[in-house]
DNA sequence: AAATTAAGCTTAATCGTTTAAGCCATCAAG
DNA sequence: CTTGATGGCTTAAACGATTAAGCTTAATTT
């Protein structure tokens, strides 16, 4: 590779400083009063010999590297794919760009991702934060690193937060499912204690409450690392003997993808014997032999909101941002 | 944001030049000889003030940032999600971190993108080319910045790729609906030039040729930022009139989920009315009432596949490596 | 005519690391 | 007693851009 051209190499072709030359780059030429001829000059090398500035020298200089740390869960999967992209966008557009990584809800590994990440200097982060890091969390929020968690928060560390109304989502979902005419409904939610978990099982608590369904209640909570063998367990056990549920509300995307393996295993007719509540569009939902009804969350405007939060952050606001967005019931035939 | 703790922190505690500190830091205390006790006090006083290096001070003085800059068409493709999240997994182990930006399989934005990650000097890139960005490709490749295409490659231009054996792929896919007793087979492919396309609509020609079906021989190739209509209207086509056809070959993941769609719309039974065989694997192939038989891409072996490749690039070798990968068809009901 | 202001430029430090080159002891060999 | 290693350290330049401070010369003001 070719050494590229420097502010030196424009600055010795037109046989003036650096610093000239910067200032021209810069569009400071006004302020700094650079001659007019020099001005045409210095543009012309600049086009000629096809400068591009060195941004990792100007990081260096500048303190700020307009690049944002993305830290999700799992790129692969696509509801976190999804709010990649809408992040990039923005991101783009504001002339920031993004280095992303995935923790597999590992405390770990999310542990050394922002290692990483800050070491490469990125001017903030928005994190997916793993169950067990509100200690990393608080101590980048003491050391005033700009920071914004999305999809789920923890109550115990203030910081600012783009999140689903989880409860709203689920009380929701299980009124819509009651006024169906279903009550005995029973819900598999992942083993967690991420708040977005507690808050769509306490949804679905109080919406059976409030409709005296109270001891209808069951909730199984599977392990996010054996989700295959784990639903499966706790599909049979909801379906079958004494208490058996007409009616299950899905915590995640991947758990009702999960959940419809299983209900294809059993052979259970949907919603006739079932009915069905899942979490996230998904195209697998549309190609169910009964679309499924689903909860949608707004991914698009979370990003976006994401990124203009972590912007204002970087750009020296103080002021903490808690945002809950609402949800979207899609309802189709999986809960007639 | 206090700043972070520099090697100069570190050497004036210790009361040495910051030169020691760098030596020991990285790991060179053998053979720039320094003094055992010095060692131990530089090493101590590190973990203390917890310091971390400035990776872009690093990367300035060392003229490499261990980034890798990864462009996709759309990374909220679960086809490219999936290959990014390889593609993470594998840069990771080596050292290095990944960038990303989406194409939208627009050569424009695939540019400027492309310039964007030059501009932050990432060490080289993989790359899934937009049509129309040949030229692009082959000036990188003579500024020998280090670089390996995916999914796709120009054929007029020499670089390094990784790819699917496309050709191989489809002819697989026909010679396997032929076996089946499927004789009138159609397809639906991208209006596009890259080769990728190319291959594919080649594999299903001379399989149909080779048995005699030359004839049959029915492509439709639709635009690629208007999928949902033109899917439609070539299913509509192809369903329909004298020359219907009994089977369809779709050539990519978001077209066969366009064509589900159509399936449903025109309730067509499958596999009895119309055998189909998809493109990637999909959560929703499987939920699809008649489960689709499909061809299925090492997405995984391809990922890693690219960064090794890259690594050796950027660590000096010049071969150019061309692979090419064999897919899996995996045969299911809607093409009994 | 002297003093001030403005225009147009250069110098040099700085960001945090890396690393070639050199300095100064100490000690062994000739 | 000189020479040459060897060990243990420092100096300072370099990477490429930014930017405060200062230096000329010319123009304007008093």
């Amino acid at each position: 590779m070719s050494r590229r051209t420097s502010l030196k190499d424009i600055a010795e072709r037109v046989g003036v400083s650096t610093a000239l030359v910067s200032y021209v780059i810069n569009g400071q030429e006004k302020e700094k009063r650079v001659g007019k001829e020099v001005v045409k000059k210095i543009r012309a090398a600049a086009v000629e010999l096809n400068y591009q500035p060195n941004q990792i020298a100007r990081s260096l200089r500048r303190g700020s590297t307009k690049t944002i740390g993305l830290v999700v869960a799992d790129i692969a999967n696509p509801f976190f794919g999804n709010m990649a992209r809408v992040i990039e966008d923005e991101a783009n557009k504001q002339g920031y760009t993004v280095i992303f990584g995935s923790s597999d809800e590992n405390s770990g590994k999310m542990g050394s991702l922002v290692d990483i990440l800050i070491n490469r200097q990125v001017d903030g982060f928005i994190i997916v934060p793993a169950e067990g890091t509100d200690l990393q969390i608080k101590v980048m929020q003491e050391k005033k690193i700009p920071l914004v968690l999305t999809d789920r928060y923890f109550m115990e560390v203030t910081t600012n937060y783009v999140v689903l109304d989880n409860f709203g989502a689920t009380y929701d979902a299980i009124s819509h499912l009651i006024e169906k005419g279903y009550k005995k409904i029973g819900m598999i939610a992942y083993k967690s204690n991420l708040i977005h978990m507690k808050e769509r099982i306490r949804g679905y608590i109080e919406a059976m409450n409030n409709n005296n369904l109270g001891n209808e209640i069951r909730i199984e909570e599977v392990r996010n690392n054996h989700v295959g063998i784990d639903v499966e367990e706790a599909m049979s056990k909801l379906t079958a003997g004494e208490r058996k549920i007409n009616a299950i509300l899905f915590a995640t995307n991947a758990l009702t993808i999960s959940g419809l393996y299983c209900v294809q295993k059993l052979s259970l007719k949907i919603p006739e014997e079932l009915a069905i509540i899942g979490f996230d569009g998904n195209e697998a939902f549309d190609f169910f032999y009964s679309p499924l009804t689903y909860i949608e969350q707004p991914i698009e405007e979370m990003g976006k909101e994401a990124v203009r939060v972590l912007i204002e952050q970087i750009n020296g606001s103080t002021k903490i941002v808690h945002i809950k967005l609402r949800h979207t019931l899609i309802k189709r035939q999986s809960s007639l």
